[in-house]
DNA sequence: TTTCATTTGTGAACATTTTAACAAACTTGA
DNA sequence: TCAAGTTTGTTAAAATGTTCACAAATGAAA
């Protein structure tokens, strides 16, 4: 049963992003390939989950042996869409803008940072991990020189809104957002928004009623 | 259907707690209740699914007026089990811990930072929003005489786990983890894990083909 | 009080996701 | 080459989650 990879249920995808994860951890040791069994222990997914995950993309495993670690790499990249190299912005440039600056797995991950801003004055000019910093009013012009079609937003929450607003009419696409709040886009954009106290939360409800997931 | 805590699914559980989250700003404001409807514009959330979600955890609205907001709350964080205050530690006070520290609204969400901890020795001292980081040694001794059963891990991904079963044969409970690395914990132990780049593989996917979720 | 407009809670239909089970395909080693 | 052991891809069943649609409950206005 394949499926085009627009058919590919997102939940599939997101573990796919698992697959791959623990997938390039293990392409850097001797290993080459790798079974349904042995990357279930390693992803805490059952097995016959795995290879239905993997069924939607293709028949890319070999019975007696598993799959190709390269190749299944490969394949779970092109259907992401991370096979090309993504350039990508960081907007605000505190704490956890200034983290993913210093990020060293962007390469591999299939990203590169072509540009960090920032509205405050003092840290225009700074170069972070060989990034600079420019100022916010030279963001708009840079995404249309760059072609830039993904921000990352971590600004302070108030402003967020009104950030992806001004980018989204510049022509940005899609928005990874570190606000907790819920964040509106122009149809044509997309979102990715996340608050990172909620899955806390989510973690005291399962400590209380012992849930192992 | 009225189901017992522990039955309500985990996704309900997941969109009660955005819902808590839009309705504390709600709260702020001079709005006392709130229909199905006008949440699910604010959270992107069907009506009819919030009202499932609801129905799981009893019946606190009116028909034709909607539901309480103070109420609702009140219930949502006693599900949750967020009505009593959480006190957590942070573990690694890099850009991430850091920012962490920062949060302005740990109180309004329901937790506590007790104690931060790091190994390096220039960051040893330093106060940051009122929280003093302390070293790495003294964390075992305090979290037994502070009771504390939540540490949220920002540390460097190499040393995550070892530090992740240091805690945890030292009485721990519960892990909030921002590594990139799947966690594993022993029985009675609970781990929440994010990575922070996955959303990012996804928001690319989601570009490609076109999927507003 | 009565009527009209709202909005809830829920049963049932529908949709999606997970799991188990197993024939067929492959590897390995003798 | 063959037999034994392994692992896939897939089918179908079970489990879980979402949506619809509507009776019943309430508020608001006249």
């Amino acid at each position: 049963m394949k499926r085009k990879p627009s058919e590919v249920p997102h939940i599939s995808i997101e573990r796919l992003i698992l697959y791959r994860r623990c997938l390039l951890k293990l392409s850097c040791s001797e290993v080459f390939h790798v079974s349904s069994a042995v990357l279930g222990r390693i992803t805490n997914v059952k097995p016959a989950n795995i290879r239905k995950d993997l069924s939607y993309v293709g028949e890319y495993g070999k019975p007696g042996y598993g799959y190709e670690i390269d190749k299944l790499l490969a394949v779970i990249e092109k259907i992401i869409g991370i096979n090309k190299l993504q350039r990508v912005i960081v907007v605000g440039v505190g704490n956890i803008g200034e983290a993913l600056l210093c990020y060293q797995d962007w390469a591999a991950r299939g990203f590169e940072i072509a540009g960090a801003f920032d509205k405050d004055r003092r840290k225009m000019g700074r170069v972070i991990n060989g990034i600079e910093v420019r100022g916010d009013s030279e963001v708009l012009p840079f995404v249309k020189k760059e072609g830039i079609e993904i921000a990352i937003l971590a600004t302070p929450t108030e402003i967020t809104q009104s950030k992806v607003n001004e980018l989204a009419h510049g022509g940005m696409r899609g928005f990874y957002v570190f606000s907790p709040i819920v964040i509106d886009v122009p149809g044509g954009c997309y979102v990715e928004n996340i608050d990172m106290i909620s899955p806390l939360e989510f973690l005291v409800y399962r400590l209380k009623n012992k849930i192992s997931k």
